[in-house]
DNA sequence: TAAATTTGACCTGC
DNA sequence: GCAGGTCAAATTTA
């Protein structure tokens, strides 16, 4: 529980950050420029609720907060499975996890895509990932990647466990964002890119919009979709509407 | 030819 | 019974 506290503080805390720079943004004169970064920091505090709500929902699900569960099919004691069935496996209970919302799915490591389910209510697709390295050297890391539905390009990713492969990060992760999925590792086919595409289906836009306006969007959308008619109010009349930044983002 | 990806089937937990 | 997680055969790629 307290990863998932640490997770949604972090988030909750650059949404916070980011309302505050669009405050002193629109305090101030606000030329085309300023209106394009003014749109930016909507988007990521949009972003960050929406993440810090995912947290939130997995936690109240007790996704992350279960006890591990000793399989009698783990490790040394797997038995052979039986003929025309699969192996004997135990679905993941670990509390070792944590979330992020990111741009990009690259990490630095290289990750092997082991399966994809469609996800009720989702339009997109989960991918899930286990490190390259899992049978050399018994790396038991492993992700989950699904793009969010808020009609940005950012994913939601639950890691599972540490690398315990000697394979660290690359500097282009440590050092930031790689936008192009290209610098990471040289294999001729990175499962992280051939995923991004993968999950990232056309959808169209139509639908992205109806999803803000229906009464099933998350609170994520709800709130972006006020921010955003606050955003064009402030573009229309120079001031906001009945709701201030205080009462949108600290109360 | 080896490694990675795809995808339908299988398995578990709720 | 359903949804989600994993397996593994088939397929693709370099």
């Amino acid at each position: 529980m307290d990863i998932n506290k640490k997770d949604l503080v972090e988030t909750l805390t650059k949404g916070r950050d980011s309302a505050k720079k669009l405050q002193n943004l629109l305090s101030q004169k606000v030329d085309d420029d300023g209106l394009a970064s003014v749109g930016d920091l909507v988007t990521k505090i949009s972003q960050s609720f929406y993440g810090g709500l995912l947290v939130l929902n997995s936690s109240n699900s007790g996704e992350f907060s279960r006890v591990p569960v000793s399989s009698p099919c783990s490790g040394d004691q797997i038995l052979a499975p039986a003929k025309g069935r699969r192996g004997c496996y135990k679905r993941r209970k670990t509390i070792d996890s944590r979330m992020e919302v990111s741009d990009t799915i690259e990490d630095g490591y290289a990750w092997r895509k082991y399966g994809q389910k469609e996800i009720l209510n989702s339009n997109f697709p989960r991918c899930y990932f286990r490190c390259t390295h899992k049978q050399g050297h018994g790396c038991k890391a492993l992700k989950q990647v699904q793009k969010l539905e808020d009609g940005s390009n950012m994913f939601h990713i639950i890691y599972f466990g540490h690398h315990t492969c000697p394979n660290p990060p690359t500097s282009s992760h440590l050092g930031g964002l790689d936008l192009d999925c290209k610098s990471h590792n040289n294999l001729p086919s990175n499962p992280s890119t051939i995923a991004k595409d993968h999950i990232d289906p056309s959808v169209k836009q139509e639908d992205l919009s109806n999803k803000v306006s229906s009464p099933q969007s998350s609170p994520a959308l709800v709130w972006k979709e006020i921010l955003l008619d606050e955003f064009e109010c402030f573009k229309n009349n120079g001031s906001f509407g009945d709701i201030s930044f205080d009462d949108i983002v600290f109360s």
